[in-house]
DNA sequence: ACAAAAGTGTTACACGTACACCCATGA
DNA sequence: TCATGGGTGTACGTGTAACACTTTTGT
């Protein structure tokens, strides 16, 4: 049965605008999950709800979406408000839409997944949220709502692609080695890699720019820098890509 | 700003209910990508629209989940209401989530897709519906909504998990040739294989049963008929998959 | 000189690809 | 016996994994 008509039934048009009207008390939220990496553990940006229901609890960033107000552009929105971060990249991951989810009405929400270089944000408090902080993903506390599933969806989402796809670059700084990434892939999988070989796939692919720098104050041999490119990026992102591992 | 709770608003508590209130106006929709196979096309089950908006327009069985209901739930419910299809298995795709999708008010909709054998149920068209049949991929008419984007969006989706884990049996008889299982994964991904290296690659997943039947009737060698192993599969998708092309 | 990590080369082996060839059936 | 598609074996090249080795810095 539709809920637009229902040709079997001839009511009023008040009556059908009623009727109508129980299936238009649903709300919308979004809620994003921003991973970080800090050299060594892998981070979630999460939030202390200042306000009820769950005050006090560690969250996602996340709220309701404005009646008037595009889905995608309102995780950007909301993202900016609670934790003071700027238009970044998200992408959309999955919709929870339990009836139970949320105790104070029907809420569907709409996730999304983000990957930034931690150094570059610092995130304050806006809103609502009474924290913003960096926290490295097995040391979360209890989480609102059925937001605990909504990293472990997004989290398993991370290392799939990561897998697949050469993302990744996104969670560190603009200049690196090549070590660092291999520590960022380890701690995003969990598993460890040959050295000579992480290397000889990575610079296979042509995406990274070897640059005439290197570290500094280091007690071993400085490591050579890369820079990510993007333009690379991008034209291998219209062709596929055939990288594994 | 949160929608809850403003701390820095002393409202009433009837107006904070108002206010409120117009985030609670949404609808929220499920749609249905349904894939088939018939062994040479790929197939999507549309429904023709009885009623407004669109009405007489080629959409994918969808319409408004009821306030007590599961997303996951009103998917199935709608799939089987519109076209008689039983419960199947159905894989959330993505959310489609603009201001302007629904000429009628603000709907969410999220979008579902499932792949099945096409000779094993035949769609009957049901409430709204005025028609429900299989049409190939590439012969749909203008579609009802942002349809046609959704439909982008799950073949985009089918091709590329095709290409990383062994689904695809769902869409072919119970029984079938190493051929007609080639002959679809061409179909999906508009590409042609080497067969004996098809096999080869098919086979070494340990996926298939081989019975002890053959083709009848036709007119050159007949083929080894083979059984999808569901209980293998399970326990490949624990384990994770190292599966390409 | 030593520790520590950067960076490279070599080898054995698995796997994908291409292609040629044989097999069983109906007409 | 021919056409048709089923089914298999092999040889070659590429890619991966394991591991040893050299290089460059700070102390």
């Amino acid at each position: 049965m539709s809920a637009f008509h229902d040709p079997k039934q001839a009511l009023t048009l008040a009556a059908e605008r009623e009727r109508l009207d129980s299936f238009f008390h649903f709300g919308i939220s979004v809620d994003c999950v921003v991973f970080g990496f800090d050299g060594s553990d892998l981070q979630i940006l999460v939030i202390e709800r200042g306000a009820n229901p769950f005050q006090g609890f560690q969250a996602l960033p996340g709220d309701l979406v404005h009646p008037n107000e595009d889905t995608d552009a309102a995780s950007l929105r909301v993202l900016h408000d609670l934790t003071g971060l700027p238009d970044i990249y998200l992408e959309q991951l999955h919709t929870f839409g339990r009836v139970d989810r949320h105790p104070m009405g029907r809420v569907v929400t709409v996730a999304y997944y983000s990957l930034i270089d931690i150094r570059r944000y610092a995130p304050k408090p806006g809103g609502w949220a009474s924290q913003a902080q960096w926290v490295p993903i097995d040391k979360i506390a209890t989480m609102a709502f059925d937001h605990a599933r909504i990293v472990e969806v997004a989290l398993s989402h991370l290392q799939h692609r990561i897998r697949h796809q050469p993302i990744g670059f996104e969670l560190l700084t603009e200049e690196f080695t090549l070590a660092q990434l291999q520590l960022l892939y380890e701690a995003i999988l969990g598993t460890q890699f040959d050295k000579a070989n992480f290397r000889k796939k990575i610079l296979a692919m042509n995406l990274l720019q070897p640059l005439e720098k290197t570290q500094h104050a280091v007690r071993h041999r400085p490591a050579r820098l890369y820079r990510f490119d993007p333009q690379r990026y991008s034209l291998l992102m219209e062709r596929g890509f055939a990288f594994e591992l």
